[in-house]
RNA sequence: CGGGCUGUAGUGUAACGGCAGCACGAGACGUUUGGGACGUUUUAGUCCGAGUUCGAAUCUCGGCAGCCCGACCA
């Protein structure tokens, strides 16, 4: 992409009355719009970053087996009465003109069970596993931390349909690892958590903590083992030993990022959700959920991937690969470089404006935080090369031309 | 939902109750190009509504909006 055709750009203060890094870094490298407190426009740049992440979980959900499908938004009040949920406060309500109440939904247990109603009945149809990546609507009474906490998100919900406990476990157990690897692509370091199941379950339930000051939930945790657990639950002692292992247990703060819980049988007595068995028994099929909020996970990318000039996106994640800048009259040869990458399968974003100075050049690099940074300039090419320079990692090196596009398709 | 703070050009900021100014941005022309370059010139603003006052960006009330703290957060 060329920058000159991108409608957005970078605002050179950083937004007044924001706080967090996120909300700061994303307005104003032109990633996110704030449209209200906790309701954000995903610009261009945004978007990309956000697709990174969806096909990184997309990949990982479909090895897992589950198959992805679109709930909708507008969830009839029968749904929510049907599980008791309908006064929920953080459910946006609404009703039409001839008196239809709907509720926005901010979480989708009551329509997948319904659906699952009509194509489930022997244990045969069992397991199977169902996910969608949508926005998800939240009433909060204060939305916060800039993506972190919203009104209206992206969530990546999963859903899992077992005939007994024990078929759950093992799935719940694969889900587990599976996560594990999209936060580990994702470049995040995330701690499994013990938690509590709220309102679902007694048993405990785990979450996917990233360290990091901008987050809202505390969690005690070994460094060494990784044992974890939320501080609404926990007993451990802050400096005492793991019960675990041998290593010390710290406290910090942390952003949750996904988390997965064993629902058992709420939503399928609620629904009537049966199948039979080999004894022609009829029995509640046994469901798990499952979540990830890919907009909080960009979030919790800028609060722990920036430094003093900006962002700093892993490669996984990041809106382009390349950052290419033209210097003085070197404009034909940059052309060329850009095409050469994009035909090795390197994302390129160009700076092609002639109305800016290299100064302001370098600084917009630094602030929207491609891995790569390649300048093409007379000085360069006098070398016959281009200057390729890693984001956030000091030296930088000459490549020849020629071999641009091989030395970067890696 | 309780509490605190704040709303001035696109952005960031100034102005005692008394002429709304500055910088950047944006537009035009020219010179520039290795860390937000320079000259000339143009452009654009007091969140909305009431009230007090000779006079309100400034004081009062209401609304709307944002940030922060707390409560809440399957």
């Amino acid at each position: 992409m060329k920058l000159s055709r991108l409608f957005t750009k970078t605002e050179k203060e950083t937004p007044k009355d924001e706080t967090s890094v996120n909300a700061q870094l994303l307005e104003q490298a032109g990633f996110v719009y704030k449209n209200n407190s906790g309701i954000y426009t995903y610009l261009p740049l945004g978007w990309r970053t956000l697709n990174k992440i969806n096909a990184i979980i997309r990949e990982e959900m479909n090895a897992l087996g589950a198959t992805e499908l679109l709930m909708p938004t507008l969830v009839n009040k029968r749904y929510w009465e049907a599980s008791e949920r309908w006064d929920v406060d953080v459910m946006y309500k609404l009703k039409d003109e001839t008196g239809h109440e709907f509720g926005l939904g901010w979480t989708h247990e009551e329509v997948i069970t319904e659906i699952a109603k009509r194509y489930v009945q022997s244990y045969k149809d069992l397991p199977f596993s169902a996910y969608q990546i949508q926005s998800k609507f939240r009433n909060e009474a204060r939305a916060k931390s800039g993506i972190l906490r919203g009104r209206e998100f992206l969530m990546k919900d999963l859903y899992s349909f077992h005939r007994d406990e024990a078929d759950l476990q093992r799935f719940y157990q694969d889900v587990l690892n599976s996560y594990l690897k999209v936060f580990q692509r994702l470049g995040l370091d995330a701690y499994v958590t013990e938690a509590s199941g709220g309102a679902f379950t007694k048993e405990y339930t785990h979450e996917f903590q990233v360290l990091s000051e901008a987050g809202e939930d505390t969690i005690f945790y070994c460094e060494k083992c990784r044992y974890s657990q939320n501080k609404e639950i926990t007993n451990l002692p802050q400096g005492g030993k793991c019960p675990k292992c041998d290593g010390t247990i710290n406290v910090g703060k942390s952003i949750e990022v996904g988390n997965i819980f064993r629902l058992g049988t709420r939503f399928s007595k609620a629904f009537n959700l049966n199948f039979v068995d080999e004894k022609g028994e009829s029995k509640p099929i046994v469901m798990g959920s499952y979540g990830i909020g890919p907009s909080r996970v960009m979030g919790t990318l800028a609060e722990v991937f920036h430094d003093k000039s900006g962002l700093l996106w892993p490669e996984s994640v990041a809106p382009f690969k390349v950052y290419l800048i033209a210097l003085d009259g070197a404009a034909k040869e940059a052309a060329k470089i850009y095409q050469r990458l994009w035909d090795h399968g390197v994302e390129v974003l160009y700076d092609d404006r002639d109305d800016k100075g290299a100064g302001e050049k370098f600084a917009d690099a630094d602030l929207i935080g491609l891995p790569i940074r390649v300048i093409v300039s007379s000085k360069t090419l006098k070398e016959k090369s281009v200057e390729v320079k890693r984001r956030g990692k000091p030296g930088m090196e000459l490549v020849p031309v020629k071999d641009i596009g091989k030395t970067l398709e890696k």
